[in-house]
DNA sequence: TATTGTTATACTCTATAACTATA
DNA sequence: TATAGTTATAGAGTATAACAATA
């Protein structure tokens, strides 16, 4: 409790401002595709697994369950997104991505990897693998991996 | 737009899940002392300088001048900080800490700092500089760098 | 004219609790 | 008894616009 250390080292402090100037910027990426950084990060899990449970998304995405729900029906009434009833365990929804929301994925990640380049462009491809890697052992820390 | 890269390695997707992981355990350590990450955040910047404007803090925080407004009024009931007009520019009520105020910064430094390093303790010193490096650069940026 | 601080407002995001249907 | 999904609600965070005082 001696001389504090400044506030810009604060690891808490640093990921939540370079949150706050990549995701916004972001989100006007994908405005004109009617997405916003969540909904583009549910329809992108639903384009790369089959049949995902909205419990796994949340988990993945760190949302609450009820949050989930929202998003999907948001997906689901732009055509992006179909819920169907897993055959397994009738309780479980599972989400998968129509056609057309792979095509709107692909082009969506097209201008989102564009925009986050322009914010980034300045680590190197190097650096820029370092900080993934820090960053994903941060993200998952506590995970219970039971997931895929 | 060939196949594209998964989600798990969009730097804007860890960045938030990160940051999704960490603000919320923070702000469970500073709930005792009345504080949340942007209230400590500001009272930690008005430790270490003299004389902020209230325009200086949200740059440096990326806040809208309009939301300091509100967390400096916090403080200021508090009795945390205490706001006066500068006498060289009229327009500016420059936010400095009080006593007490320094005394609830560094009490709460320390469980900030406590909780930190039990979600970033996987990562070794050397990381977590590494890691402090790279996030500086995002969150600085485009900054202006008027500033002091 | 431009800038600092302020008020007001609406919108998004987050947190919590309770409920249903299935297991 | 536990889990997946849902609804409802309140609170925190964010984005915009407009205004007064001062430069």
């Amino acid at each position: 409790m001696t001389q504090p250390r400044p506030l810009r080292d604060d690891l808490g402090f640093l990921l939540a401002v370079s949150r706050a100037r990549v995701i916004p910027a972001v989100n006007g990426a994908l405005r004109g595709a009617g997405l916003n950084v969540r909904s583009y990060s549910v329809l992108a899990l639903a384009c790369e697994r089959e049949d995902v449970s909205q419990r796994e998304l949340a988990d993945e995405l760190r949302l609450d369950p009820s949050q989930i729900v929202a998003i999907v029906d948001g997906l689901e009434d732009a055509g992006l997104v179909r819920r169907h009833v897993s055959t397994t365990d009738r309780r479980m929804r599972a989400v998968v991505a129509t056609p057309e929301g792979r095509t709107v994925h692909a082009a969506a990640t097209d201008s989102v990897v564009t925009t986050e380049d322009e914010l980034l462009g300045e680590l190197s491809p190097t650096e820029q693998d370092a900080l993934r890697a820090l960053l994903t052992r941060i993200a998952d820390g506590d995970r219970t991996r039971a997931l895929t």
